[in-house]
RNA sequence: GGAGAUAUACUCAAGAGGCUGAAGAGGCGCCCCUGCUAAGGGUGUAGGUCGGGAAACUGGCGCGAGGGUUCAAAUCCCUCUGUCUCCGCCA
């Protein structure tokens, strides 16, 4: 969401920004946001000069009820009824207008940075750097399930009977490697000087509107029965709002938070679950990197969060590349955004295992985070990047381990993690 | 889940329909005394947010949130939420 003081001083940089990203039909809001908000100004002014009228009179009104004038008194209370009465229908008219503004006002996409990549979809984004070597070995890697289930690792009909499809059952080593990942990821950033979190799993109907879209709410959103709750589809829904409507001390600043969260995701129009994978479920676990800073360190903050990811990945081994996204495929509230995929040898191809934004000051202005400041408030750059989602993120580091004779090498630094193994299977 | 208490500005805290943008204190500024620390006295000061204005300034909103009653609500009524205490239940 953008600054309606920004649309309106600077109405081309919005219409030009909107031309970038290929939503042409949004080019006519941009004038009628600035239409209607000069409407509501005049109403603002109309309602409050009624208001300040009726509040003097009500003072009036109280002076002489102490002197015992009642005849007085009365005469005046008639003209605050009518006063009241006008006040009536400019105040819908503003409600209106308001709740039309705001709607119009979402959908507007906050500006991107100059260094975005013009383009009109995901094929489209652009490589940005590759790191490692991407191999692949003589011998065939089996699909990341049948790996696991050669392993004893996974069950996903069991989990298909009590649960359905997008559910699974990991067992013995490949679930301690699951958890090894996680518990890993959480050091490497506590390391890295973030503060570990472990957030609300559900949220209320507010928080969720608050964060996201109506339509995004549908296609992901689990809804508890009977309860004003929500399963959470990513730490960032918690750990945003929490924030909400609060107004922190430039001495606080930034935060940088590594939460952990399972996520529930319904996932809605995939076009059906990969049967036997582990890629696309219904629920998996992730350590997420969230960022609140000034909005003048933002780019440095972004540009730290997909490096630790890069570095996080190299660390147990797994070729990784980033891939930005370019103007087309970017969220509308985002300012600059990649992916950092993982190389698989078995496809031969990276794919993806997280993503770093900056959302610049739009989610912020959107919630209502801001930051004191000795001339007035200001809102805050809000940034989330994956460290890692599994158990998407162990296809990588089951393909990349994987040994001829079916058994897998654990990274080196999981191995604590895994109580001192060095491989599963024999 | 039951019963009760509570929610006021950066913090603590008064307030019970009009004279309250909100006493008082801490805090903060300046001055004095003392002087290794701690403390004491005097004096001054602001207050959140959204509009209008070049500015001085000015208006609205605002006392957990949302509604309602009233000419007028921090104060009365309703709903919701958080926190605390007790009871019950349970990882």
């Amino acid at each position: 969401m953008l600054d309606i003081k920004f649309i309106r001083e600077n109405k081309e940089i919005v219409k030009e920004n909107i031309k970038k990203k290929f939503q042409d039909n949004k080019l006519v809001l941009v004038d009628e946001v600035i239409e209607l908000d000069q409407r509501i100004r005049e109403l603002k002014q109309q309602r409050d000069t009624l208001r300040a009228e009726r509040n003097s009179n009500s003072d009036k009104i109280g002076a002489l009820m102490r002197e015992k004038k009642i005849e007085e008194a009365n005469a005046i209370k008639q003209r605050v009824v009518d006063i009241n009465n006008q006040l009536v229908d400019i105040e819908k008219e503003e409600t209106e207008l308001s709740e039309s503004l705001n709607a119009k006002m979402l959908v507007i996409p906050n500006i991107i940075d100059t260094s975005v990549p013009i383009g009109e979809d995901d094929s489209k984004n652009v490589e940005i750097e590759k790191f490692g070597d991407p191999y692949v070995p003589d011998y065939e890697i089996p699909f990341h399930a049948e790996i696991c289930e050669a392993l004893n690792g996974l069950d996903k009909e069991a989990a298909g009977r009590t649960s359905g499809n997008g559910f699974y059952y990991l067992m013995g080593d490949i679930a301690r490697l699951h958890e090894a990942t996680i518990a890993y990821a959480r050091d490497f950033m506590i390391d890295k000087g973030f503060t570990y979190v472990i957030p609300p799993f559900m949220i209320r109907s507010d928080v969720v509107t608050g964060v996201m879209s109506f339509a995004e709410m549908d296609a992901m959103m689990y809804k508890i029965e009977g309860e004003d709750l929500y399963l959470i589809g990513t730490s960032e829904h918690s750990m945003i709002g929490k924030f909400k409507g609060q107004i922190l001390k430039e001495e606080e600043l930034p935060i940088a938070m590594t939460a952990y969260s399972p996520c529930f995701r319904k996932e809605v129009g995939a076009h059906g679950l990969e049967e036997r994978g582990l890629y696309r479920v219904h629920q998996f676990e992730k350590q997420e990197m969230v960022v609140l800073c000034k909005p003048e360190d933002a780019m440095d903050w972004y540009n730290k969060m997909w490096k630790y990811s890069v570095e996080f990945f190299r660390s147990l081994d797994v070729p990784v590349r980033t891939l930005e996204c370019c103007s087309g495929d970017l969220a509308d509230l985002k300012v600059k955004s990649c992916d950092v995929e993982a190389w698989s040898p078995r496809q031969q191809k990276y794919y993806e295992v997280g993503s770093c934004s900056t959302l610049g000051d739009a989610q912020a202005r959107r919630l209502g985070i801001r930051m004191k400041t000795d001339s007035g408030n200001q809102y805050l750059a809000t940034l989330n990047n994956t460290v890692i989602a599994s158990p998407r993120s162990i296809i990588a580091i089951l393909e990349c381990n994987y040994q001829a004779d079916g058994s897998v090498l654990i990274p080196k630094v999981l191995q604590p993690y895994m109580g001192g193994k060095t491989k599963i299977g024999k």
